[in-house]
DNA sequence: CTTTTGACAGCGT
DNA sequence: CACGCTGCCAAAA
């Protein structure tokens, strides 16, 4: 049992489920946004990574920046957003109210994945969300 | 090395 | 609101 979750490598994909794991429910955040916590790679890298995230992540918590899902998903995403009550049954999740704002502790965590993905570490965030 | 590919974002029409 | 086009950036072919 040495540490704990095996040091992984980390590559984007790894970085990208670490963070997808520490949105409780109830919360939010766009495929950008992960990207920009992390501090490299877009959103496109963000979906990427998602679509090989393994069992237990809360994938229906990263969603598209207008709220959606894709068609693929939308289904049982919604399931969960009425769940969480992130959502109505037929609506999208408003961003703007229920994106993550994340706490001190999880901002340390954050930040050494930044790290870890060898990006330079967000001194003073300030709000770039 | 180049090209293709995405669970995307944003703007214009 | 529906499309279409461009930008984005890392991984895979």
């Amino acid at each position: 049992m040495t540490s704990d979750a095996a040091e992984k490598p980390l590559d984007y994909s790894g970085a990208v489920h670490r963070l997808a794991a520490l949105v409780p429910a109830g919360a939010v955040l766009s495929y950008k946004d992960v990207a920009e916590l992390l501090g490299s790679g877009g959103a496109r890298q963000a979906g990427k990574a998602m679509a090989s995230a393994p069992d237990g992540t809360p994938w229906w918590r990263i969603i598209r920046s207008n709220g959606s899902m894709a068609d693929a998903l939308a289904e049982t995403a919604e399931r969960h957003w009425i769940a969480e009550e992130l959502a109505a049954p037929g609506r999208h999740v408003n961003m703007n109210r229920y994106r993550w704002n994340p706490s001190d502790l999880a901002w340390e965590k954050i930040d050494a994945l930044r790290t870890a993905l060898g990006n330079p570490k967000m001194s003073e965030i300030d709000d770039q969300l």
